[in-house]
DNA sequence: TTTACCAAAAGTGTATACAAAATTTGGCTT
DNA sequence: AAGCCAAATTTTGTATACACTTTTGGTAAA
């Protein structure tokens, strides 16, 4: 079971979704998708299902697909389980910290470096969001990776739709902030500055601006 | 999109599996719950799809579905996962706690003395899990709420492969004593109550018990 | 001009058909 | 008797067909 059309099909609609090529309340008509990918209807179906299994697209019995747009609400308390789970996390971490675990860390936040020097959005957003999924992989839990990628994979939607360009490079100082604490087994401090990160992240959001969207009764109401 | 007789697949699957009228290994043949159900296999595939989600089921590539069996390995990420998010959670609980959440929690763990005193394995497994998730959309956190709930679905199947009989009382007595110290408001004690109550589940499951199943090849070996 | 309504078109939901892969069976060889 | 290969069978993977729902577009009446 589970072919690997399926996972194509997923992984392109994903990418497409996360780097606002298909703006949230576009529907996606099956045919249409399955002529494009070249295959039926039923593999579609399937990878229409697995996105909204991830929050990225919401399926409306009969109506059909449609991109998420997650509301302010959903994107809060997004952010409360993420703190909830990174703080304890971070605080695992430092108990557990090895050099090689630091090293991979302070590799990544090179690549964000990069990343933010270069204007590419999408990949900058990307790698911004991977900064964490990496921690969690370290970890060994492999439970709380995949948990914590979902999330992530739900923030990457909502720092699109909501995040200020200034918002990024912001984060990525904090991030080797918390490296270095982190490399300093300074338990408290890392688990302090995640909190505060997350925080400001949440906060740079600017939930009052207005959503670009094709789906005519939300531009409206 | 999304039928009803879909999901009353994945609840009727769900509930065997959890109170081990499927053991874990078992082959499920698409035809055969397809006739079961009086459906076609495309119902029937849909539902595996969401059970595999779900980690209740496993899906092997051109082999087919097997009911999982949660390594013991598996079983530890997902209680330190759950510990991560339920200490914080608790802590949050205290904070807006109201006098009608507590008498929800109450309500709750009085019904639990009445299955845990009638001999009903399941059910009472189902209550004493029932408790944390309760617990989540008290919050009025519905990502949290969700993302426990996964977290506890799977450690309904974990709890009943290897929980000993003795065990569900005692947990039984902790959500009593939590739910006290969370009136008293007295939040440093709920976390860590919280916090060893989820240690004595985990501690309390007999991993070196062998697995009852169906497959052949997983019996002899 | 606006509203109500009906028919055509498009789209989703489910079943079935067909192709490809895996498993099983039976016989052959050693 | 044990091991192995090939045909037969079963089972999964994908495409297609058909029923039913929603949307659209246009016509007629107010």
């Amino acid at each position: 079971m589970e072919s690997s059309t399926t996972h194509a099909i997923v992984e392109a609609l994903t990418k497409a979704i996360v780097e606002h090529r298909l703006h949230p309340g576009t529907k996606l008509a099956e045919q249409k998708l399955a002529d494009h990918f070249g295959v039926s209807r039923t593999l579609v179906r399937q990878a229409l299902f697995q996105l909204s299994q991830n929050r990225l697209i919401r399926l409306e019995p009969a109506r059909g697909a449609f991109v998420a747009a997650p509301s302010v609400d959903e994107a809060k308390q997004v952010f409360a389980v993420r703190r909830m789970l990174e703080a304890e996390m971070t605080r695992a971490f430092v108990r557990e910290s090895t050099p090689a675990r630091i090293k991979t860390l302070k590799d990544h936040v090179a690549r964000e470096q990069a990343a933010v020097d270069s204007a590419d959005v999408s990949s900058r957003n990307e790698l911004l969001g991977d900064f964490h999924v990496r921690m969690a992989e370290l970890m060994g839990n492999t439970v709380l990776a995949q948990m914590l990628g979902e999330l992530i994979s739900r923030c990457a939607l909502i720092t699109l739709m909501y995040q200020s360009s200034a918002a990024a490079a912001h984060s990525h100082e904090e991030h080797a902030l918390i490296v270095k604490a982190l490399a300093a087994r300074d338990e408290d401090t890392a688990v302090q500055l995640m909190n505060d990160h997350l925080l400001h992240v949440e906060a740079n959001l600017t939930f009052d601006r207005k959503v670009p969207s094709n789906d005519i009764s939300m531009a409206l109401s």
